[in-house]
DNA sequence: TTGTATGCGTTATCAC
DNA sequence: GTGATAACGCATACAA
């Protein structure tokens, strides 16, 4: 491959002079620009961003660790965190931790050893062996719970989930159960908060048995239809904390021949794109994702720019999407 | 940030000692790899790999071409490619496409700039205006269509197409529609063929009017269901060139309170894990979505490491999947 | 086994 | 406006 000193010999100029034609053309005669562009050209010339970067101490990579990278809610967010990247000259670093702390660490390493500038943290924060916020690694949380010991940008689980379950308590719903994340999960536990909240104001007891505990595939929303469809008490509605086991729920409904909404409500929480194509359409929460993934990038961008951002924690709206999976109750 | 020198010195031996120490650490002395391992925890030293990586011209990355990351079989895809490359110290630069040639040169730049070693492309080969193969670039195909003129991995779209056209010819069907994606797509066209081929080979004529041209979202797939439901002619069964699409149709066709699978068949291609929670489940193609994307990246490799693959051809095997979403022909 | 010295391709500092 | 040259942090050929 050619370098810039064949370029220079073949210009009949300086290394410096070929340097200077491409980060700082105004600063090269026309006469000295030209000869330079006719050599690379020729030679088919092309800088080579590792020296460039390693010289410039800077690798203009970013790493985004994500918990499940087949998870369309959060490839929407690494979308806009790589389109705005993009626009800045910095490429992104896939990261898939598959909550492996492990693996995290690996891809922190990346960081540590230059191959990238700083990180997105995707998985919400779990205080006690977590690995961020690290003093010499630049990092940006998004999509995550509250209590974030860094800059981060989210939403607000707790008046989400609360104001959806409000929603149901005004369709005259009492007995509201639960499909659950893993319960030690930080967006599992602010979104029960949330739950707890709307039930207490409404003056309806808490109930246990109407928390089924999943962990936001589908196969788990599944197993809780089946365990709410062989209770005696069954719930009037159901607040599932994503679309995932929503869907999964009312699969199982179908299967024991429970109707839904005519006998059974549900709402879900993310609005994912196919949240309009499952029968009922889901009422639900959309989360901001491609938002949050441009503030996160734009802030970490900021950060690396030496500008630490004036506040620490970003809330973004969420909204409330009414469409078919809930129906008043009706004794 | 410390380097190399100040280990070093801090250890009382050369930098070419502290480097083997690294690299090949069974050429040093016990005596001196305990110094510098001393040496090396006291001052937080970590190697500086864009110098390591500058010296030795090659910056371990790979990027993946992807046209759409927020499709649920790219991922699968993605995360196969990532997992293996990882194995091998490689990392993964994410380069959506969003079908732009523009957008798809920009990342091939980081390939001629040395960001990056080489390309796996996972759009299907266009021969018209392709950018690949290149001279410079490494690179493998991976998920394309037949015709691809590079080292490629992918499965027989026109035998898989033509196994399941089959399948609901076998259950009595003959008037089977299509909902394709766009015309211009190579899965597009070789699933035709399969389509074409299988109803051939059974005697019945191929209709014009009972292909749609969607392009592969649940949105267009909505859009095939409302245009057979005012068919005259209605077909008995559809094959739907993916499971998005078949999600799409089936919505509709509850919504004009056609029944499937009772009043109308249906079949996807993927085999994605809504699949099986969408009512009916879907009767469907499995696409090797893992081990297309394993191999790929061994190949990828094995060709940067000098040494090129036997075949130029890779062809996996699908896996047909049987659920609930084909019924029995009954006039 | 160890150290010295050179160079990877670039940018930047200095003279001219 | 231009050119020589010294870094950047590391790996390695060669010498010792």
């Amino acid at each position: 491959m050619s370098n810039i000193r064949e370029v220079a010999k073949r210009a009949g100029v300086s290394i410096a002079t070929v340097s200077r034609a491409f980060t700082n053309p105004d600063k090269v005669s026309k006469n000295s620009l030209k000869k330079v562009m006719d050599a690379v050209d020729e030679v088919g010339y092309r800088p080579n961003m590792m020296a460039r970067n390693f010289r410039s101490t800077k690798s203009y990579a970013v790493v985004v660790l994500v918990p499940d990278f087949a998870n369309l809610f959060f490839t929407k967010v690494i979308r806009a965190i790589q389109e705005t990247g993009l626009k800045h000259g910095y490429n992104i670093l896939l990261g898939e931790t598959r909550d492996s702390k492990e693996r995290e660490a690996d891809y922190l390493k990346l960081v540590e050893t230059r191959q990238a500038d700083g990180v997105i943290q995707l998985s919400p924060h779990i205080p006690e062996q977590e690995l961020l916020p690290h003093p010499h690694i630049h990092a940006v949380a998004a999509c995550g719970a509250c209590d974030t010991p860094y800059t981060s940008v989210r939403m607000d689980h707790i008046s989400a989930a609360k104001s959806i379950v409000n929603y149901l308590i005004s369709m005259g719903h009492r007995k509201i159960a639960c499909i659950s994340g893993l319960a030690d999960n930080p967006h599992s536990r602010d979104r029960l908060v949330g739950y707890k909240q709307a039930l207490e104001e409404a003056g309806i007891e808490f109930n246990e048995t109407l928390i089924f505990e999943g962990n936001f595939t589908m196969a788990s929303g599944h197993d809780a239809g089946d365990y709410y469809a062989q209770l005696d008490e069954k719930p009037s509605a159901i607040f599932s904390m994503n679309d995932d086991m929503a869907i999964g729920a009312i699969k199982s409904f179908k299967e024991h021949g429970i109707r839904v909404p005519q006998d059974i409500s549900i709402t879900g929480f993310d609005d994912l794109d196919f949240a309009t194509y499952t029968d009922p359409a889901l009422t639900t929460i959309r989360q901001p994702a491609e938002e949050m993934g441009k503030k996160a990038m734009q802030l970490l961008l900021q950060i690396l720019d030496g500008k630490n951002p004036a506040q620490q924690e970003f809330i973004l709206k969420h909204e409330f999407v009414l469409r078919d999976s809930v129906l008043p109750y009706k004794g």
